[in-house]
RNA sequence: CGGGAUGUAGCGUAGCCAGGUCAUCGCGCCACAUUUGGGAUGUGGAGGUCGCAGGUUCGAAUCCUGCCAUCCCGACCA
């Protein structure tokens, strides 16, 4: 394990990525732009993908799996869809390989084996779901319509960052039909819900609930419902999407139902999605300079035991000690790992547990057996204190809830400190640079004027948020009349 | 995809401009011993197609060409 690792304050992005390789989340592969996620960063994602799986099946979703080619044909049904993907697509125009006649042991594509049509390796799913649903959706009795599916998508991006943007990513998609324009509405509404109060209650990290506006919706989409996040670096990332789709998708692939009427009518739909990126979310929100900071929920080691010892007997001694907690703890459903390593010094472990963010630390040592005691160490805030033996399994139940709770406070705080009304655009432009973060301003409605401010100033309208209190105001750069106020952020 | 930078052992690096006893050093790794309450110390040891492929040359980590990957700045980013 490597010391030191660069300060947030001296290069963010840096510390970032030495964050996510030191802590062995995840680490480059051999192909451009796609990452190999390691097992301890696939720990977390496996967390966060048990609790929302149990949320989906929870609100009446059932898992599915459909195929990760799409052809073109199929792909460029829904045409603002296709567009909007179009720049981003893997293609696949050939299924063999030959060994090169001229290079031994070298092979080379068979231009036999062109296909007739080429195959997109698919960046999001509607294409191929909505294709599949039109066999399965007849009557009004087969609605609605409520899957889910665990993938991974192909989007060849310019620029990536692990995690954050990767060429490949693993996420959910869920795609539901529904019978009436209200009830698809109420499904997006719903799950972006769901998105809001898991990534709170579990990656304890605040978010805004909002719209996007029209540039920043998604391609085929009549309304984008979305959660906002704030790193600590004062941009925005965008932690998860719900659309409401209206019927284009049924539209374009012809998904028709016979409703109580005997009337044929167009299905309504949904999709929703989260992917790997809230790793990302969640390694900038709460870690530090030391390390990662794992919210207790998503930690997949929530309690280490160090023992400090001299020699064998001692750590027989102490060992007997521990091993009764542990059981306690385990029994209790807490993740806890005994690091009896004897190749390493304590300090050593500190410092290397505190780097994967492991959210409570209990060490014990032949003062503390003397005494009763065992010293205990919260990662959030490394606060130290001994407590006594006794209690000690109760003491780490209350502390890691504490925990959880404290670092969605202090991201809270910090979320709400970081979000600044303005009404001038120098007052704009001066508090993104300053001072980053959301900025909450005016805005005369127009796409014009979003990209007019984009350009001076990388910043783009992050949504509006939802239960937006109406406002008479003037537009921060045009002047002309606004309803409300929206936020602004540069996002990642 | 445009501009810039980088690529030498698991990690970080020296050497490159001025081609040849040049593959350097630190961390890490292995063995043994002493250690163990905040990243131990000593002794000994292992580990390299110098990103990949061509080329120039008697000779290439070093010069040239192409490619690949990463980082930064743009463009792109539901």
């Amino acid at each position: 394990m490597s010391k030191g690792l660069t300060k947030r304050g001296d290069d963010y992005s840096s510390w970032y990525n030495e964050l996510v390789k030191k802590a062995d989340l995840a680490e480059h592969s051999a192909v451009k732009g796609c990452m190999v996620i390691k097992p301890y960063g696939f720990a977390i994602w496996e967390k966060m993908q048990q609790e929302l799986d149990r949320m989906f099946k929870l609100t009446g979703h059932v898992n599915a799996y459909f195929p990760i080619f799409v052809p073109k044909s199929l792909f460029e049904a829904e045409e603002k869809n296709a567009a909007g993907f179009a720049k981003e697509c893997a293609v696949v125009t050939h299924y063999r390989l030959k060994t090169n006649p001229d290079i031994p042991a070298k092979l080379m594509v068979d231009e036999q084996a062109k296909l007739e049509e080429e195959l997109e390796v698919t960046p999001t799913s509607e294409a191929v779901i909505w294709n599949t649903y039109k066999n399965w959706i007849q009557s009004y009795r087969d609605l609605p319509l409520l899957i889910n599916q665990w993938a991974n998508v192909v989007r060849w991006e310019m620029r990536t960052r692990l995690f954050l943007r990767t060429a490949e990513f693993l996420w959910q998609e869920g795609h539901t039909a529904h019978a009436t324009r209200q009830e698809a509405i109420e499904e997006t509404e719903q799950m972006l819900d769901i998105y809001a109060r898991f990534v709170e209650n579990f990656l304890a990290i605040p978010v805004v609930r909002g719209i996007k506006t029209e540039n920043e919706r998604f391609a085929g989409a009549e309304e984008t419902y979305c959660i906002e996040a704030l790193m600590q670096d004062g941009k925005a990332l965008q932690a998860g999407t719900s659309h409401f789709l209206g019927q284009n998708f049924a539209k374009a692939f012809d998904v028709k139902y016979l409703n109580k009427e005997n009337k044929q009518e167009w299905v309504w739909g949904t999709s929703w999605g989260v992917s790997t990126r809230l790793m990302g979310a969640l390694i900038m929100s709460h870690s530090d300079d030391e390390g990662l900071v794992l919210p207790p929920k998503l930690a997949p080691i929530q309690v280490v035991m160090i023992p400090i010892y001299k020699g064998e007997e001692q750590l027989a001694a102490i060992k007997e000690v521990l091993q009764p907690i542990r059981q306690a703890l385990l029994e209790k459903n807490i993740a806890v790992k005994l690091d009896d390593r004897d190749t390493y010094r304590p300090g050593f472990k500190f410092a290397e547990w505190e780097l994967k963010g492991v959210p409570v630390r209990i060490a014990l040592g032949h003062r503390d057996l003397e005494n009763k005691t065992i010293e205990v160490v919260r990662r959030d805030t490394k606060e130290k204190q001994v407590v006594p033996l006794e209690n000690i399994v109760s003491h780490i139940e209350d502390l890691l809830e504490d925990i959880q709770v404290q670092i969605f406070q202090k991201a809270k705080q910090y979320q709400e400190a970081m979000i600044t009304q303005v009404d001038t655009f120098e007052a704009f432009k001066e508090i993104l640079v300053q001072k980053g973060g959301f900025v909450s301003a005016h805005w005369d409605g127009t796409s014009e004027t979003e990209e007019k401010i984009k350009e001076a100033t990388k910043a783009t309208i992050r949504c509006i948020p939802l239960n937006n209190p109406k406002e008479e105001g003037k537009c921060v750069f045009s002047g002309k009349p606004s309803q409300q106020r929206v936020l602004f952020a540069v996002a990642y």
